[in-house]
DNA sequence: ACAATAAAAGATAAATTTGTCTTTTATTAT
DNA sequence: ATAATAAAAGACAAATTTATCTTTTATTGT
């Protein structure tokens, strides 16, 4: 598993959420986990963190709900480094507290090219991206 | 994280008994968890299943301990298997379950690739070399 | 003001991963 | 045979992740 289950629900409820922002409607929790599969109240956690984490915004009361900001650019990258942090980039491989750039362990010049690659995807790939494939029927979220 | 944390100290315990081998020595727990900083009784429970696994061999009883069988090629990904099975390279990174080559998720064609040169990289990568370059005192294991 | 709605917050619990301790079993050397 | 050694096995515990349920707070429409 590359992200805790936590983040793959984040980033399907992100596009789920997203999608209904572009049709200008806020969605709730119950609608989202529905939408995506997940469990619902589990999802209203993340969704908190994701509003915490400025990835979300989100309204209280009748006609409240979860919504992308206007002008908000979100790329995938952002709500991996908001559920997981950075540590499918950074942390050791082979979990040595030491290995940086100039003390390598044994497999990181191997593995640094490879995860500056998966991190470039998740970077370069907006959930604007996603929602539009999504509409396209090209895929599913649960 | 890319590994478990008890697929690190698999990886780092392998190395280090292969090390011993070499020098036609069995090793045992204490030492191995002494050499790699790692929680004695833990790593006793990882060497276990790495013998269970056929990565290890190991002996009860005085002179006893663990070593790489004789004419044993093991690389970094026959450790990874056998601790973290094979969901870092096949399942899906949204977390999908009728994600598939012909079904593929909006991260699937951008993800495969990249997981299958980090499969690649821990299946050229030999224990031994990592022994060796441990040898030259090119990094450490804790 | 009031009722309804929906997120926020908090408390609790299940599941999994990580870690510890004790007992049992096998093997060796004396 | 016996004592010492060391892994195997099993029971238990802490920590983290995943999941559920309840209460509180903010907002809306009437």
């Amino acid at each position: 598993m590359i992200l805790s289950k936590s983040c793959e629900y984040a980033i399907r409820a992100t596009v789920y959420v997203a999608l209904k922002s572009k049709k200008n409607e806020k969605t709730g929790i119950i609608e989202v986990a529905e939408a995506i599969g997940s469990p619902m109240h589990f999802t209203g956690k993340i969704l908190q963190t994701l509003v915490r984490k400025k990835i979300l915004s989100s309204a209280k009361g009748p006609t409240g709900g979860f919504y992308v900001e206007n002008g908000q650019h979100l790329f995938l990258i952002d709500i991996v480094r908001a559920i997981d942090g950075n540590g499918l980039f950074t942390s050791c491989v082979l979990g040595l507290e030491k290995c940086s750039e100039t003390q390598p362990c044994p497999m990181h010049d191997q593995v640094k090219p490879i995860r500056d690659l998966l991190m470039a995807e998740f970077s370069k790939k907006p959930v604007t991206e996603l929602v539009e494939e999504f509409q396209q029927h090209k895929y599913f979220l649960k």
